[in-house]
Formats: structure tokens, sequence, C-alpha cells
DNA sequence: ACGTTTGCGCTTTAGC
DNA sequence: GCTAAAGCGCAAACGT
């Protein structure tokens, strides 16, 4: 027979709660997967798509001075 | 002056739900953060926690039969 | 006592062979980080260089067609 | 016409460098892609194979410690 | 069905 | 110590 102590209990009740969010966040993984597929059918991209979202998260700010100073490299290599 | 199309209405309207989504999972995560956070601060490892999780999203007899491989393999490197 | 016999003898040189490569990978890492270091001290910016390393690495006309895609989508949010 | 400046050079020069050493890590991940496939071959199991490497590079005592802390992780869940 | 390729989440490490 | 990036491994998708 299996006795449980309380602090098996604790540890269990941690782990379950990540369980838990673990779960909620897979199905928003879904939701987030379906919205691409959905976006691809419509003729978007999603590659393309998830650069967007990349670029959003940052400061326009900053996201203009990285983006001056790539160019700026991939003028030295002649990439347009 | 820029005139958004519907074209371009509808690409925003998927950018701008994937970002929700990706706004509500990274709540998630931060919960999910403070409860290994809270778990640790009670003594537990937050390490082996994960791995305790990432174990039990497994089928038992997988979970099983690939520790058995595992074990096998240490075996012949006197691994304990 | 431990008799190895030459199942296991043939597991550990297949594991030492990887092992082996995995060193030797570590090092180029270690190479590589010390050039970016190097590059970095000489006052280029690491970031932008490993987007340009990445862009170089495809197709000049695949490369173009994406980024003319994502400039399209950025217009549509009206980054810049 | 274009005229590279030395600051373009030395740039260039840096990202030259990286790109060698990227290309003779790709040619080491290539070797060790073939390695596993010819263990595979031999009726052995890459994943559990990568899992020793994976522990090997451990120092014994801390993965003895690891190992057993998750062990009792599993017993607190009955997980033999 | 096979391996190959691509994307994704997790882990670890590096840089601030 | 904390955020960000890079490497790793898994899983799905693709085409062969």
């Amino acid at each position: 027979m299996t006795i449980s102590n309380s602090a098996d209990e604790q540890l269990k009740l941690f782990i379950s709660r990540v369980e838990s969010v673990n779960s909620e966040i897979t199905l928003l993984q879904d939701d987030r997967k379906d919205i691409f597929a959905e976006a691809k059918a419509n003729g978007y991209d999603p590659r393309a798509m998830r650069e967007i979202i990349r670029l959003r998260k940052l400061d326009p700010q900053v996201r203009q001075e990285r983006q001056s100073l790539v160019e700026t490299y991939m003028a030295a290599f002649g990439m347009e």
C-alpha cells in the first residue's frame, strides 16, 4: 500500500498546476495553428506573417535601427 | 496617403488574432514560471519537476520501454 | 565483473564516434564565438552579422521574393 | 560602380570566417547523422543513444544525484 | 513507407 | 541574476 505523505501531496499539486497550465497553452497553440492554416487557405504566407509578428514585437525605433544596420551590411555584399 | 484595401484588412485581422493568442500564451507561461518559482521556494527542484512532467506525457508502456533501453545502454558503459 | 560482449563494444564504438564528432563541433563553435567577439571589438554588430549570414544562405531569388512579401505585409501595417 | 572601402572589407572577412566555420560544422553534423543512421541500421536506437551521450556529459556524481531525485519524484506518482 | 526538410518548444548558455 | 539567443530534439509536413 502506498501512503502519500504531505510532501508528496504538495509536489503532486505543484506538478498538477503546471500540467494544467500546459494544457491551456497547448489549446492556444492549436488555435494559433488553425489561424495560420486559415490564413494560408486565404492566400497569405505564414512564414511572412510570422516575420511580421516578430518585427511588431520590437520597439519601432529599435526595429528601424536594426534594419538600417542590416541593410548597411547587405550593401557591403552587394545584396541589392 | 495610405488606403488599406480589404486584403490588407484581412491580413491585419489574421495577424491580430495570432497576436492575441500569443499574448494569452505569454500570460500562461508567466503563470507557469511563477508556479515553478513557488515550488522551488518550497524546496522542490524545478529541473526534476520538468523531467517528471515530460515523462508523464508519455504512454506508460512507451516510457518504460524507453527507460529499459537506456538502462541497457548505460550498463554497457558501466553507468551503474 | 562486467563482461562486455561484442554488441556492447559496437554500441560503445558508435557512441564514441558521435562524441568525437561532437567535440570537434564544440571546438568550431568556440572558434565562431571568438570571431564574433573579435568582430564586435572592432565595432561590428554580431546580431546584424548573424542576419547577413542567415540571408546569404538563401538563394538570392528566394531571398528577394521573401523580402518583397514581408515588405508588402509591413506596408499593410504602415511599418515605413 | 561599387567601391568597397576597408571597413567593408573587414566586415566581409569576419563574415567569411564565420561562414567557413559554419561549413565545417555542417560537415560534421552530416557525419554525425551518418553515424546515427549506421547505428540504427545495426539495430541500435538513436534516441537512446542520444540520451546516453547526454548523460555522459554530466559529472557522474551530479548525474546520480539528479537521477535519484527524479526517481524520488516518480515514486510520489507511483511511476514504479 | 521512407527519409528529408521545416517549424516549434524546451533547455542551456551567453551576454548584459 | 535576468533577458535574449542558439542548439537540441521532437513532431509534423513534404515530397520521393
